[in-house]
DNA sequence: TGGGTCATGTAACCTGTTACATGATTAG
DNA sequence: CTAATCATGTAACAGGTTACATGACCCA
């Protein structure tokens, strides 16, 4: 059973063309942090990995005054690595949410209705903030979008669905923490 | 820096009461599952780890017929540890979505669009299976709580936010489901 | 007699997090 | 002169997943 990982999200990205784990981590943390997350760290090690496993090959690019640049390249193995994991339906495992918020909500009575309100209004301005910067990320993908050629269309379509995905995701947050905070609120 | 974790949700199930690792891993899976996962091999594992940290004791019961139970009770480092995490609130780290979906869906430029919507259509149907159980989830929780006194209710009001925070996402994934299909099936 | 429930776990592995390390260039 | 950016990582640890193991009882 192949697990859902970084690596296939890294695999998709070094697909659009050759990058370093540096652009790596800064493309990913711009396009892909609303739905996975990853470290610095991780990222390099994982491009280690895969490019034991044969998904990538790496050049060194030496560069001078600054360090020199390691550009990885997806290998034929890991474009159809990334098709097989794209082809796998796996409806059960890959609709997990893990929120340690509301498992502390799930837990609020161990403790005062003020807390309880509290952590739901940082929840809340949690929220906004990152309504903000989707809204950034959606319109880097359309400003992307024009100035690209018309095949890569294909590809819009699906990176605004998740932009989509992440507004209506917020939209509903906020709607249950103004109604949580009012729950609540009647209480005391 | 302290990780949210399963410990956590064990301790706070352990603060309703003493259980056995199988009892919890049932109560884990009936009431927390929406919101956080655990394997039964995992849940053991943490048990032996916070009964070494001494938030927990634990007593052997021995059965005839059956395997002999153990027995853990939270013990006062626990409970103090547990109100401890609660007042935590660190908003940026409890509030991250971890989705293969969505990640898919971002790279589904890659393949046709009738596996991506056939992946829609089967997303679909895993968020209808998650409303009917959600939907019992939370009218065993009325159960309980028109069984049990009063002060319980207390908990019963968080419960019931947990239980309306699954529905409402789940109605959001439903819309989203039918309007990405919609635009997909315009495309072609 | 075969599958489900009760009840415990271990071992190995994979993935994610935190802390640390280096060193030059450039912009304010 | 100081902070940010460019660019690479390693080591250690924490947490999650998979596979395997045991054995009795109960119900169809």
């Amino acid at each position: 059973m192949i697990q859902v990982s970084l690596k296939h999200g890294l695999l998709g990205l070094l697909n659009y063309g050759p990058m370093t784990g540096y652009e790596l981590d800064k493309v990913f943390k711009d396009s892909l942090n609303f739905f996975w997350q990853a470290q610095t760290s991780q990222i390099y090690r994982e491009l280690n990995a895969m490019e034991k496993s044969g998904w990538l090959t790496s050049e060194i690019e030496i560069q001078t005054g600054k360090p020199n640049k390691k550009l990885y390249s997806i290998t034929d193995a890991g474009k159809k690595e990334l098709l097989i994991w794209l082809s796998q339906n796996t409806p059960d495992e890959e609709f997990k949410i893990r929120s340690g918020f509301l498992l502390k909500l799930f837990f609020s009575g161990e403790r005062s209705v003020q807390e309880s309100i509290a952590m739901l209004k940082a929840f809340q301005s949690e929220c906004e903030k990152r309504v903000v910067f989707l809204s950034q990320t959606d319109s880097s993908i359309e400003q992307y979008g024009e100035a690209i050629s018309n095949d890569d269309n294909k590809k819009m379509v699906y990176w605004s669905l998740t932009a989509r995905f992440g507004k209506a995701y917020m939209d509903m947050c906020l709607d249950f923490a103004g109604d949580a905070i009012k729950i609540l609120e009647g209480l005391s």
